[in-house]
DNA sequence: CATGAATGAGACTTCATTCAT
DNA sequence: TATGAATGAAGTCTCATTCAT
């Protein structure tokens, strides 16, 4: 009994492992350009181990896919229900992604890169995960219109998306080294985050501007 | 000549023909899901032509991620150089971008989905161009910062990416269907971008935020 | 040792149970299209249990096809010492071979199918055994035709071969749906093989026919 | 436009060289045993020209089927309707199953061999084809039972497949070397399959049977 | 310019077989 | 005996690219 369980745990080992190298292979190749054996190889499994865990190479990415965004979520939905400002508990998303990052920027770049490539094949599943990711946010926003937080001159849905890219684009910025500072300046950025979206640039709140 | 004109005109018509399939196909079912075939078949013209007036596949996405970028590096150098203050000029670009988006959608998604966040390959390829861009945007923030319209808590590095980031998602948003309104609330999307990045959420402005 | 008769017993439970299940697969999807795991998924069986039984795929084919045709090998050498005309030898042959039919219809038809009709592969291998029951079948003729029973004009090897072909292609045509009447009318199957070989189908027998 | 042809003659000379390469490493090896770069290398073409002109291995064995049972329905058909005896008519269509094993054996070979696998797959348009060939047959012997030239105590349906049915195993039985004289001895084979289908092999027609 | 047949390297996937437990 | 995870060779099919006409 302890070694069937032993076993089932050791199995789980490889399909884990093979996940693992997937995601460094994926962000270190792409996708496209990576073979399934380069997956093998980097696990340090045989080739056909791969289709022994996974039904296709597509069913790899798409597991990774899954993970991310369910882990997301969840968080998203926990801190909701937390008792925090409006403002707090978008400081507190952002930090998760943020951290996200810094814990494993490999994995974030595939999840931001491949996005598109999933969502035109089989990502349907994944686009309804990621709408209420994004729904769960745009209700944070809400409830700080209501409770006079926020200004309602924005969507809420709107602002969830604007909130949600500007934080992305940081990390992709970070990713293609056209930004300087991932590494130690974590903190430093979750802080600009929320300092940009919350309280935006300007020095003294304007109103509409009229240009042509 | 004038025939003569006329026939590299009528040539430049197919080559154009075959750029506009391509962004069809592109967009349809992604760069790599499509074949030269298709591009071709959606022009209307023979395989082989394809390869007449592209050295390849990947020229074809270049062709038009250059188009695109090299007409925005132009617009916002161009904005830059206009008598407006900052927050105009940013209102500028994202009308351009948001308006970008209204005039062609399918290669907006071309463009952001296989070229922007394709850290590999494609991104590689272009990334001076979309560094050169981002460093404009910078360098509006760093003036408004400089004579006092923005504030200069954040980085102007980093507002830009925030600033750029918070568009593109909300075209991504248009483009999975995530975000409703595309297609009659392009102004109103501007107002809201602006809002969103210049002004902020908060209703007063406030300083940092400590969670946990 | 009555424990470890019932332990050997039950073990070739299993091993029958695997030439069953074998026998079902191949005959709904070919020999071919059907993988091992199918046939231990069919006979309740683990994956690896089938190479404890059998040394490869192709073996549990061959133990199929060797037993039906020992076991009518053994039919017809029976009959040839049966004190019988030789039309009511061919009649009993003839009798047991739709019977076979009858009672595993599925057994039938991969070995006629996968074995019989394959020159390459598998026929090959059992190319003598097969020799064997056709020379045993054309001994019975030529016997007849020695006694006077049947006419001299038709080879003896010639005639077997037409005689087997005959019945198997009623088979065929059972297993295909080509010919109705599988499941019921074998009695008179058998009557109308022999009918056919045996006293033709001329209302009243004649020579040669001269067509162009 | 002669060009135009001559370039599509050419084509259709590379597809024809295909088809009969298909047919030698068909025969050779069995569909199974033989892989795609065998037909090509055979045909002396590159490998993806056989997937230019069929769709699948398995489509360049469909399209061998199509071809020979088409040519035989066609045959069939036409000798129906030529001013023959039933008798003759048999003849005529025994003689062309010989005639067709000796003019092209590779591919009568692949022919009989193969159709299992057809069958359990494709194969459903060449079972009516089949279907539809036999019902030709035994037309012929229902119209020879209606003018009294053959006896009415067969079914017409099982009279056609023992008759097909014989001469198919004769051509097996050359096919595997279990039968002497292909290649010389055509023109007895077919007298010999018209005697023992037509005369049967009784000296004196006797009625039925009895063996328990 | 235009066509589309021809090429062949490359990648995914399958699956028979082995083996440690 | 019995299990099923692990292996990796083999084969199908795809498709970017070339080239003769």
């Amino acid at each position: 009994m302890a070694s069937a369980s032993a076993r089932s745990r050791a199995a789980q080992d490889k399909r884990r492992a093979i996940l693992e190298a997937a995601v460094r292979v994926f962000a270190r190749q792409g996708f496209h350009a990576c073979r399934v054996s380069d997956i093998a190889d980097e696990a340090g499994v045989a080739y056909g181990l791969v289709y022994h865990y996974f039904g296709s190479k597509d069913e790899v990415l798409d597991t990774l896919f899954s993970e991310r965004w369910n882990v997301m979520r969840e968080f998203i939905r926990d801190t909701d229900g937390r008792e925090l400002s409006a403002r707090e508990k978008l400081y507190a998303i952002a930090s998760f992604i943020v951290d996200s990052y810094g814990h494993d920027p490999e994995l974030m770049k595939v999840s931001i890169g491949e996005v598109t490539r999933a969502a035109n094949s089989f990502g349907q599943t994944h686009l309804d995960t990621i709408r209420d990711a994004y729904e769960s946010i745009a209700k944070i926003v809400t409830e700080g219109q209501a409770d006079g937080t926020f200004r309602s001159e924005v969507d809420a849905d709107f602002a969830a998306m604007a909130f949600y890219g500007a934080i992305e684009q940081v990390l992709t910025g970070w990713i293609f080294g056209l930004l300087p500072g991932s590494g130690e300046g974590y903190d430093r950025a979750k802080d600009m985050v929320i300092e940009t979206v919350c309280s935006g640039l300007d020095a003294v709140p304007v109103g509409d501007v009229q240009v042509r």
